[in-house]
DNA sequence: ACAAGGAATGAATAATGATTCACTTTTATG
DNA sequence: CATAAAAGTGAATCATTATTCATTCCTTGT
């Protein structure tokens, strides 16, 4: 024998793994999972295309791991949202605020988790990440129910239909019209789109007005 | 000269165009964009491949002419429901209502409307059919503004979250989740959704609870 | 019947990108 | 250093489909 893979080895293929999901995630930053084919990761990680085969069985497979890691970073802030001190309203209405300020300021980023067109496996990441959510918030919503302060209901389907509103609500300001890094058209209004999303879904949930 | 188009030639070439038409829609409402390859809407049309591009520049094109007529039809109905005698609060619940039943009855066609991944260019057009609903709710809030029975709001935004909430609720129900054509499974639970949805929708809406 | 356009055909081509694999380089051990 | 085992390479291959185009087939008007 004359050769046993080392500690040493070890590191260096995890770091190389890493760095191949790290060039994925930034290229759909820049320009969706539609622009992040195999050989530019490659390139970006300063790699061989075939290199990144040793390190994930295809394509596929390394963007559902790219838009897994993505996604709990931002469920885990929504999360953090929902833990937070003071009551289970103004928790989701905190919740509510931090999706939406997180998507409109990785607009790139925000489109490609919610909106774009996505190969299978990926779209599959997609309904279990919106799950993710809803589930969140379903619990918040039991939470709410069992305090009182929220009236009886199906938690699952206000919840699936929380994420929904939020998800609809964004697509339009988000998605990425054909030649248009624009800045200022949306820039005004989105304190107010947010205060909208934010004020239809509290009612719903509620069934009471300010 | 000897060859002028005549009116029987139009008319022939007319129901070439419309058989073409009908047969991606068939394929799409079949196995959803993703199974409608140019060459088997020709087969099922009974003609040649290069035959479809007499008709239609490019595939997108077509496609994107498909979406917009199986959407118009839906647009429709939900426009059919808003425009119905009764108060605006029974009329929008009615067209929840049309929305969901027409979507839980043709899931494939749906779900290939609502969620399914596709080109930009019929994606363009899926903007625009969501937009179009949202108009049609948008204007029977107004209404109901003005007639009092729907508190002070932002209409677009509540509009949006109305589509968005409905499709978010839809989508998990209709997504075709490999290898099960299972009718059971959600048959049972189909009303219990759609009430939840409509209650929660009316509530955003109405700021007011059963 | 015939000539002059169009319309239709479908095999060949193009385009895009993922994936492979024969070969080179690196790493660990006796 | 020699050798075994991986890891790395990237040009070539494969796969999938849209699109083209040289050719054939049909209409139409004389």
């Amino acid at each position: 024998m004359a050769y046993r893979e080392t500690e040493k080895m070890r590191l260096r293929k995890a770091e190389t793994r890493q760095r191949i999901l790290d060039c994925a995630l930034q290229l759909v930053m820049e320009g969706g999972f539609r622009n992040a084919q195999v050989s530019q990761v490659a390139r970006r990680a300063e790699i061989a295309t075939g290199t990144i085969y040793r390190h994930f069985t295809a394509k596929e497979e390394l963007f559902a791991e790219v838009f897994r890691t993505a996604t709990r970073r931002e469920v885990t802030k929504v999360g953090e949202s929902l833990a937070e001190a003071g009551s289970v309203i103004e928790r989701l209405e905190q919740a509510l605020r931090q999706f939406a300020a997180r998507a409109l300021n990785r607009p790139m980023m925000a489109w490609a988790l919610i909106a774009e067109p996505v190969d299978p496996k990926v779209e599959a990441e997609r309904l279990t990440y919106r799950k993710a959510y809803a589930e969140l918030f379903e619990q918040a919503i039991r939470e709410g129910m069992n305090e009182g302060c929220l009236p009886p209901q199906d938690a699952v389907c206000s919840s699936t239909c929380l994420v929904g509103a939020l998800a609809e609500s964004l697509v339009g300001p988000l998605s990425p019209v054909q030649g248009s890094t624009d800045e200022t058209s949306h820039t005004s209004n989105t304190e107010t789109l947010v205060n909208g999303i934010v004020r239809f879904c509290l009612q719903g949930l509620t069934g009471t007005g300010r």
